[in-house]
DNA sequence: GATGAATGAGATTTCATTCAT
DNA sequence: CATGAATGAAATCTCATTCAT
């Protein structure tokens, strides 16, 4: 019953699947463009239904291709999210960078906003990664790896900011900093159980908090306090 | 003139069934056993596979029952799922009892602690209650409901500790303490991902970490600082 | 936070599919052989056991069919009975048109045979047909419209006639005819409960009788009185 | 397929099913009394869905009654289906008797509407025979009976008001008068398609109309004629 | 290469009937 | 004996995937 995801139905005629087959890298540009609206679609299909519940099918008519093309590129649901997985995984390392280039820069507060803020400024695509990420069993490999890697690109945030910071320390702080990017990003999204503005203040608060707590002591000499728009962060001082 | 004498007449979207009949309440002591082992595996499938993938038939197989006795107290999916949320709801209603009962008494630092732990403790059940909050597509009534009693019964611990605190801050302050408990979850009993100890004590001081700072001069006078397991709770002082 | 990556998730009720979607116009001519294989099929298993009692699966089977292929283009029981409907309608209107354009020119008692005849002429299908309009439970808007453009219809044909006819009383003669039109259906199809070759010439004269004693005084004046197959009226004069 | 109706599947652990053990007759009063509301009960829910589409659950409930009590009185749904039969052919018989008893006395517009409301009168009642009598394919051979035992009734009343007519003649009669019965019946309780109270009427007219016609040269000489509340009958004279 | 069609395993749900307390 | 519970075959419907045109 927890089968692989190659242990499926065959369906048609009989012929050995191309089961393994990766993602087709399309050669013009018209199959880039195809490509680039089914991954949307997909996104979009996933973020509302949740990975089980979204259908190759639908994914096909709401990216106005038809379900055999669909299987021209993705040979399969599992390479499709991969490939979702992958995209991610690229936004993340351009956002990733992007902080890093600024993290010795900014205030400690700011740099708490970065990364609380940075899943969910993907937003479109953000639900449907949390959705992919949270899928329950089975996590493809690819799953576990975009989670390891996302943890260790925190990591290297923080060392940035902090380099007397203990790795192992930084890694805890990795796990829970990430948590807080997909509360973010559900509190941001959710569009059945809205939460209040207030309470996305309040996480950015917590998520302050708890960095520049941890940060202090190692914290590099030269950080020019930018101003933070959530205002002087209360509650330390 | 439909009809016919030899109906098998058993099919799913036949007539107009015993749809929307609520959960049966079984009267003698073998149909509660049967009940409560359905309920059992109900919450250990959904915790493994997520609500959308966990199967009726591996349920009823799980719990040593035929299918035909899983829908004959619980006429379809959805009902079983309220009967989790249910039996979730009274045992958190405990927990916030329990909480409420020495909110006053403890320090602050052991009021995060018992806050944040809590979902955690009810173990077992946590897992699939966490996966049946998150499942996406209609939450059915009784989700939306269980997330916003959940809420109230923070906002309600709060204020019992904080009595000056606006109400509107403090149910802000619930939402992000609710995904702390939801993280801490996670965090615990992932198997597919799991994570270092140190990262729930990382989130547990975060946690207070944030009470703290947000009840700091809204709270009772007469509060005896508890010795806190963490530690002292670095970051403050 | 639902799902999983291997999902079997193909279930009935599942999550909120093409239920409702209308049946699937066939693209290609093997398509339209397809649908026409099953309505024939379809309309031959609800002869012989009535809408309830017909099964998809059998359905299918009859008209060499995989139950997914059945589904592809009628997306539920009731899609294939409304497309049965329509196609009732299309061949009664062919009917209506033919009985009308004769209505000036035949005698009364053929025109009576005409009409009561009508029906049954379509055979094969009449007896689907009339196992669907006796359908209890819900009819189908489908079936409802077909009643009453069908008396619609008649209406026309008599007001055709008997241009002086009240309205009134024109509708509710078509409701004793159609329902005399059905009796025909069931008179000559049924096997379990054959009849004499007698009765249905019993109904015929009936309907003349009934027909002429209503149209007395209201008909057109060039009516050419044509030999009636029946033989003379017995019974008026 | 086309099983028969002791063919189905069993249930519960082995052992020799009891099907075709016939109904129980109550021996007290107070299961003469819970069999006739288990009677009421499904007349009324086979009126309402249909002999298929009808439950023994929800017959049992109806009738304040549980399941297991239905099985004691019915052994099968078969036997139920028989017991009502019966108790509308005993009904039938009642009213045949009383028809016959006045067939000498009254105008032949009498009889006539005498015959064609019969069925009707029964109301209640009447809708769940139809519903029994159309079941499509196997009928059961109780159902065959009742249709042949009712033809021969109504052509014993016919020649008992005109011992001439030949007996052949009269069968043929017999049947269409029978299905003008059955329209009655549908015209008069049918709540989803609903006919004007005109078309019972005219349905009532051609019945005399008929009967009239076919009597006519048979009838015995010393009639006295009552008068008919539909008015004179127009188109003979 | 695009796409409509085919496939079939599997999921949900129903219900007549039997049994055990 | 009354009745709640158990059973399982069967019906409806879904959808990932493959093929043939």
């Amino acid at each position: 019953m927890s089968s692989n995801i190659s242990e499926k139905k065959t369906g048609a005629a009989g012929s050995q699947p191309n089961h393994k087959r990766p993602a087709l890298v399309p050669q013009r540009s018209v199959g880039r463009e195809r490509v680039a609206m089914l991954l949307a679609a997909a996104s979009k299909v996933i973020e509302e239904r949740g990975f089980d519940a979204a259908t190759m099918a639908e994914i096909a008519s709401r990216s106005d291709t038809k379900i055999g093309s669909l299987y021209r590129f993705f040979p399969n649901k599992e390479v499709l999210a991969d490939a979702l997985m992958q995209r991610f995984t690229e936004l993340r390392d351009t956002q990733c960078d992007a902080i890093d280039a600024r993290a010795r820069e900014v205030s400690t507060d700011e740099l708490a906003d970065l990364l609380v803020n940075s899943l969910a400024e993907i937003h479109d695509e953000a639900k449907a990664l949390v959705a992919l990420l949270d899928a329950r069993s089975e996590w493809s490999g690819k799953r576990i790896e975009y989670r390891e890697k996302s943890i260790r690109r925190i990591v290297g945030t923080l060392l940035l900011r902090a380099p007397t910071l203990p790795e192992e320390t930084a890694k805890d702080m990795a796990v829970v900093i990430l948590n807080n990017m997909k509360t973010m990003v559900a509190m941001t999204f959710d569009k059945s159980a809205p939460t209040t503005p207030g309470s996305t203040a309040e996480l950015r608060l917590m998520n302050r908090l708890y960095l520049a707590s941890k940060l202090a002591g190692h914290e590099l000499p030269a950080v020019q306090a930018g101003a933070s728009p959530l205002g002087d962060a209360k509650g330390r001082s």
